[in-house]
DNA sequence: TAGATATGTCAATATAACTGACCCAAAAAA
DNA sequence: TTTTTTGGGTCAGTTATATTGACATATCTA
């Protein structure tokens, strides 16, 4: 605590409002794009995970989702149907399933990426390299707090 | 762009995995609160652009949260029937509401913003000030842009 | 073999959003 | 002054996403 300046009550508060508008802005833009495939914010979030861990287990979906095994299970179901995702059973442990974006899946995350790509590059194109570092541990931080 | 490095898809799709659980663990711990005053999220985030933007008046709110004046209708009547919130007719022009939070609201606002201060103050109190000045920065570039 | 784990599914319900169709009163424009 | 626009409110129906609770079926582990 270096600077007790930076730790006033109004200014955390402000961050706390401008976490809710940014995570708003990144994940509205693709919203034409999930319409297209008949896909909601919970199959874009899912897509999501996926593709940053591929080959994750549905245990380990539903740890990073935070939701109901309920809850993944119809969007789950929804993105086999429509060949967005392929389930591998497990080599190791048979009961589990590892996931994997089938090409469909992958071809809707680059628009989708593509999208959201625009804001943050700009965003970053503006900013210096060390701010982005600071960025990210600072967003880190507060997941692990 | 100072360094093309900082740039890489990977980092950017990292960073926008990570806003989306920032997002989450931040309007996440004052769960407990809301039940209690049988609130949602919805009422969450309503009261907190009041607090931070006292007397703002409908419409004004409606573009911060970006939802539509149906759904926030739903959420100022329950916010006013459970005197959390006043409305007062504008001095200029006496079409508009203007919005505050009333005792009772300051009170559930303190005692919601106790619960992720505690969160952010950590990740603040362990970054340097820099990085808070820097991370400021680029939250408010992402929404501008 | 007994119990725990990983996954899948049915049903009922709650919350928060949406679209569309109206309404009134007051301000602004013609 | 009359007309149009704006700010706000409301009803009804629908959709998306989440919940709790109960139960089923493999498969792994002790």
């Amino acid at each position: 605590m270096r600077d007790l300046l930076y730790l006033k009550d109004d200014q955390i508060k402000d961050f706390i409002e401008q976490i809710f508008y940014v995570y708003r802005e990144t994940y509205s833009d693709p919203k034409k794009i999930l319409k297209k495939y008949s896909f909601g914010t919970a199959h874009q979030r899912t897509i999501y995970i996926i593709e940053r861990n591929a080959g994750i287990t549905v245990s380990g979906l539903l740890k990073k989702l935070k939701v109901t095994k309920q809850s993944l299970n119809r969007v789950l179901r929804d993105l086999i149907k429509n060949k967005t995702i392929i389930l591998k059973k497990g080599e190791v442990d048979s009961r589990q399933r590892h996931i994997f974006l089938d090409e469909r899946g992958k071809k809707i995350f680059e628009e989708m990426f593509y999208e959201q790509k625009k804001k943050i590059y700009n965003a970053f194109k503006n900013s210096d390299s060390d701010s982005v570092i600071k960025f990210k541990t600072v967003l880190k931080k507060i997941i692990n707090e």
